[in-house]
DNA sequence: CCTCATTTCTAGCGATGCTAGATTTTCTAG
DNA sequence: CTAGAAAATCTAGCATCGCTAGAAATGAGG
């Protein structure tokens, strides 16, 4: 079993490679330029071994990126919650879950500008949203159903978008930041 | 000049058509399934009429398109605002952004997820948008320096956005507009 | 060395956005 | 009313896209 453990890890890690590949294209120049020869060329093989590793194309491929997403960014949020809710939890939150869509802003399309089929690895995300979520709700000690959590993801989810849209001053974030924390712990 | 002008009224009625045509079908099956080709087939004419009257091509059509979609934002939330600001005006603004989003997906998309490249009628959404800016202001009273408005307008547009996803319950909205409302008005 | 399964590639399909050049229609002027 | 200029429209094609069937190359076991 040996051979076949060397064979399935050659597997996995062209696997990983089409991922870091893909992912570092969208960075660098939007996710419509990562194309199927494209993304072939760059990882040394033609366009057919793309669809060997995932069968569901392009979209799989991004969906499987964007999965990826969800856990880094749930793992920010966490980290930046820390222990006790309050003011300072909420603005780290709020840090962190901003710079981080705007330091990986062709990740953030892919995890929220995609369309979910409810298919491919659709579970996987869900959980991670999830706990990215109960980051929020820890770090503004809600005990509620939700909506005020919701509201707080809203406000992020947003923030961060019309930034990368040029529509709100980068230089005004931290006001807007204050404005968050504030209306958000009272 | 009498001639002229018919001239000119048809070619402003065929514009009209097509831009009319583009966001119903973008409404009915999304921005992908309005092609070049199927778009000239609906207003019985051939592809390369579409580029006598938008030389930008698809691109161009969408633009026009978001255009009015924010005429027709910034008229709704301003009609929402009302005279005084306060906790009933900012629930009906909130109201008014949301179901607008809600019930023009595709417009909404095409306002807020197209690249904006500075060229094409770039300054009239411009200032369309900072109307509609300006009647969230109204319904808080700010004056400040935009940054609970802007606050606010990110929340708006995040919740559209995942509500639209379908991240968030729509049953919840009300409890998130209440949450919003409370937060905001304070 | 041969066989056979796996991996990889070649070549192609239909569809996309877009455009150059031919063709038809419309308007104008004699 | 008609001939020619101007405008409007179409035909046909390009490069590129995502994707795939079938041929060729590769590698392991007998």
């Amino acid at each position: 079993m040996v051979k076949a453990g060397a064979r399935a890890q050659r597997v996995a890690e062209r696997r990983q490679q089409i991922l870091d590949t893909a992912r570092a294209m969208a960075e660098a120049d939007g996710w419509t330029a990562v194309t199927s020869r494209r993304l072939a060329d760059a990882i040394g093989y033609t366009q057919p071994v793309l669809y060997g590793h995932f069968p569901g194309g392009k979209t799989e491929i991004m969906r499987t990126v964007a999965l990826a997403g969800f856990t880094e960014l749930a793992a920010a949020t966490r980290a930046a919650a820390g222990g006790q809710p309050g003011p300072q939890a909420v603005a780290a939150v709020a840090e962190a879950y901003l710079g981080f869509a705007a330091a990986n802003p062709s990740l953030y399309e892919a995890m929220f500008q995609l369309p979910i089929d409810a298919r491919f690895a659709q579970e996987d995300a869900e959980a991670e949203l999830r706990s990215g979520f109960d980051a929020l709700a820890a770090a503004l000690g809600e005990d509620g159903d939700g909506a005020a959590t919701e509201l707080l993801w809203s406000a992020l989810h947003g923030m961060s978008l019309l930034e990368r849209a040029g529509r709100m001053r980068q230089e005004h974030r931290p006001g807007r930041i204050a404005e968050l924390t504030a209306r958000f712990t009272s």
